[in-house]
DNA sequence: CTGGCTGCAAAACTTTTGCAGATTG
DNA sequence: CAATCTGCAAAAGTTTTGCAGCCAG
C-alpha cells in the first residue's frame, strides 16, 4: 500500500517535510543518515529542519516504512522498506542496497541456533555487505581491500 | 590465547583500567554500554574515566577481542568475542547474550541470495533476539509480547 | 478552524581530542 | 627511564525537548 495512504489512515498529515523526506528516500538507493537526508534536501532548494528530519524517519520506522540499516563501520542509515520482514545488503564500495527477503535457509539456521543454545528465538537481525554488480565490474581490474 | 598475551605481543601495556574492563566483560552475560561498563566499574570500587573505557573498548575491538552488538532498539553494547567469526543471540528479557558460530546454513544464505540479487557478499552481521532458557521459564506463565 | 506539525533554540547525551602528569615494562 | 596510558576538561557531534506560530484537512 502506498505510504500515503498508510498516513492518512492513521490520521497523519501529508506535510511538506515528510513527502520530501519520503520521496528522496524512495529515490536512493543507499541508506541515508539523518545529516546526509537533511543536507541533500538543503541542496535540493528545499529549506527543512533537521529536527523535522528526525521525526519524520521516529514517525515512519513507527509504521514501519522505513527500515534503520548500519554498514560495517556502524554508521547508522535509513532505507524505505517494503512491507514485510526483510533484510539488506549493502555495497562497501558505493553503498548502495538492496532488500532481500527470508527464505528456508534463514529458518534451518534458527532451527539449528535455537537447538545449540537452548533459547526460545523470536526475532532476528542480517545484514550482508559485499559488491553490487556496478562494482564488481570496477573492482575485477584493481585490488580489494 | 588470552588477552593478555595478546596484548602484550602487540606492545600495548596492561594497564589497570584496561584489565578492569575485560574483567567485567569476561564475567558480564550481558554486552554492556561504555556508561554501564563505566559505571559498573565505579560501583565496584574503582575509579576509571569513561574516556578510558572509551579508549579500552576501541583497542579491543580493533584487535577484535570485543565485539560491538546491538539491540532490537539499537542499542549499543560491547561483549568479550572468542576469535573467529561469530554472532549473537541475545535475550529480550534479561538481554542476557551467547555467541553461536556460522555454519553451512549461512553459506547456503549467502548463496541464495548471491544469485538473487547479483552482489557478490565479503561479510555479514547477524543477530538473532528470542528468550534465554530462564526467561523461558519464567514466561511460561505469563504474556509474551 | 483546530489540532497536528514545523522550526528554532536550547538541553541532554554520546563520543572524540589535547595535554599534563602518572604508570608500566 | 621512556614511551604509553590515564584522567581531566573541553570540544565536537548527535538526538531530544519545549514552545510559539503555521498549515493541512
Amino acid at each position: 500500500m502506498d505510504w500515503k495512504v498508510i498516513l492518512s489512515q492513521k490520521g497523519y498529515r501529508l506535510s511538506e517535510p515528510r513527502k520530501r523526506v519520503i520521496e528522496l528516500l524512495e529515490t536512493a538507493e543507499v541508506a541515508l543518515s539523518p545529516q546526509q537526508i537533511h543536507q541533500n534536501l538543503q541542496q535540493k532548494d528545499c529549506d527543512i529542519g533537521l529536527v523535522s528530519v528526525y521525526r519524520t524517519l521516529d514517525l515512519l520506522t513507527k509504521l514501519e516504512l522505513v527500515t534503520l540499516v548500519y554498514d560495517l563501520q556502524h554508521n547508522p542509515g535509513y532505507m524505505l522498506s517494503t512491507t514485510g520482514h526483510h533484510h539488506h545488503i549493502v555495497c562497501q564500495e558505493c553503498h548502495k542496497a538492496l532488500e532481500f527477503s527470508g527464505s528456508d535457509d534463514i529458518d534451518q539456521l534458527v532451527e539449528r541456533v535455537e537447538a545449540e543454545t537452548s533459547f526460545q528465538v523470536r526475532d532476528h537481525f542480517l545484514q550482508l555487505f559485499g559488491l553490487c554488480p556496478d562494482c564488481q565490474l570496477n573492482n575485477d581490474t584493481g585490488d580489494q581491500l
